[in-house]
DNA sequence: CGGCATCCTCTTTGATACTG
DNA sequence: CAGTATCAAAGAGGATGCCG
């Protein structure tokens, strides 16, 4: 990208960042962690092969990725974030507060991977810390299923399920998304399809359910 | 921009504030509130015309700025932004924090703004919101005057110069927003020219000055 | 002067195909 | 698996012109 050549963090914050497909690069590694070539293809549906590639390289240069080239017999690069990487996930997670209600606008043909899912809503979690911890939250869509752990440290989350949730949602993930982000109430994801088990009191703390 | 078509809102967000200048024209507006079209190309060097009348034509289509159209004689246009492009202020100041050590990196042709350094130390203490309030800063530089005052309900900033400052910076816009962004210690800004006046003290709660 | 629209050139992107 | 190569289309940048 081209420089916008003006003393102010923001502008140069976005000579770094402001390219096309470079924020959700960042995205999967922070979501995915360390990523190999094909992963971030996969977690990047659109992209063209010899943006990833051009993109990767100025992340390497500007020094927000690192890359680990295992040796043989594993034969294959690692692509990390560094420090300084790790340091842009508040602009990705500001971003993703402030996209949520856009996910309404969705189109049947978006496409979508299931570590999204869990993702936005861990953004969404982190800035509401509630008293009532820990708290165990288990998702289920069509797509997969996926853990979000919410413990004194901090907000985690896995694909999978957990042994005893506190607390299960299922639905499709524009639901869940605009749900644990903020924008419907419990009513209101209800209606479109949202089934919740367990104990609706866990998310009291988050002002969420409120009808 | 064409859309990412990923049902993400990091990406749908993106697919709003993704292309290049959109950012930068939401700082502007954030900083000077309701700006003219000249305002705007002022505090946007660098950027063609045609771009800048159809980022705010896109801006206005996507909610985040409406224009006022103020009828002859004084026949002006005012841009202002809406409670949703208000609220997109968290993506700015995340790059604005992000960014900050990247000034360093600026090269003498680097255009300037003197509105852009209250700003981005105002980013910086609004979210180191400290003890002892309130308080007032007077920032000095070749470029101009400034004040940021601190009280218990926020950080404000104007351009001008205040009665009684509790502290006074003066030096080089470069040096004044790295100290104030953490990126530089009080004795690193020092001797890169910053002259303070007043009670340092005042900086302690912000985790400023630290040898 | 303020707020664009037009024209032109140059760069970036996107899609597909191919390679060590 | 991790990229290059190629090429058409879209977007950015710069100059200038227009109209109330």
């Amino acid at each position: 990208m081209k420089s916008y050549r003006q003393l102010c963090s923001v502008a140069k914050a976005l000579d770094v960042l402001g390219d096309r497909w470079t924020l959700l690069i960042l995205r999967e590694l922070l979501i995915q962690g360390p990523c190999r070539y094909t992963d971030l293809a996969n977690g990047l549906p659109g992209i063209a092969s010899n943006l990833l590639s051009d993109r990767l390289r100025s992340l390497e240069t500007s020094g927000l990725v690192w890359r680990e080239a295992a040796p043989p017999p594993v034969a294959t690069t690692l692509f990390h974030l560094t420090e300084r990487g790790r340091a842009a996930e508040p602009v990705v997670a500001a971003l993703a507060r402030w996209g949520t209600p856009l996910i309404a606008d969705a189109t049947p043909d978006d496409a979508i991977r299931s570590h999204w899912v869990p993702f936005s809503a861990s953004v969404f979690l982190r800035e509401h810390d509630p008293g009532g911890l820990p708290a165990t939250l288990q998702l289920h869509t069509p797509l997969g299923s996926s853990v979000i752990e919410i413990t004194a440290d901090g907000v985690t989350t896995r694909a999978g399920t957990a042994d005893e949730p506190d607390i299960t949602l299922e639905g499709m993930p524009q639901v869940i998304l605009r749900f644990l982000g903020g924008d419907l109430t419990l009513t209101e994801a209800h209606e479109q399809g949202l089934a919740l088990r367990g104990d609706p009191a866990v998310l009291d703390g988050f002002h969420l359910g409120a009808a």
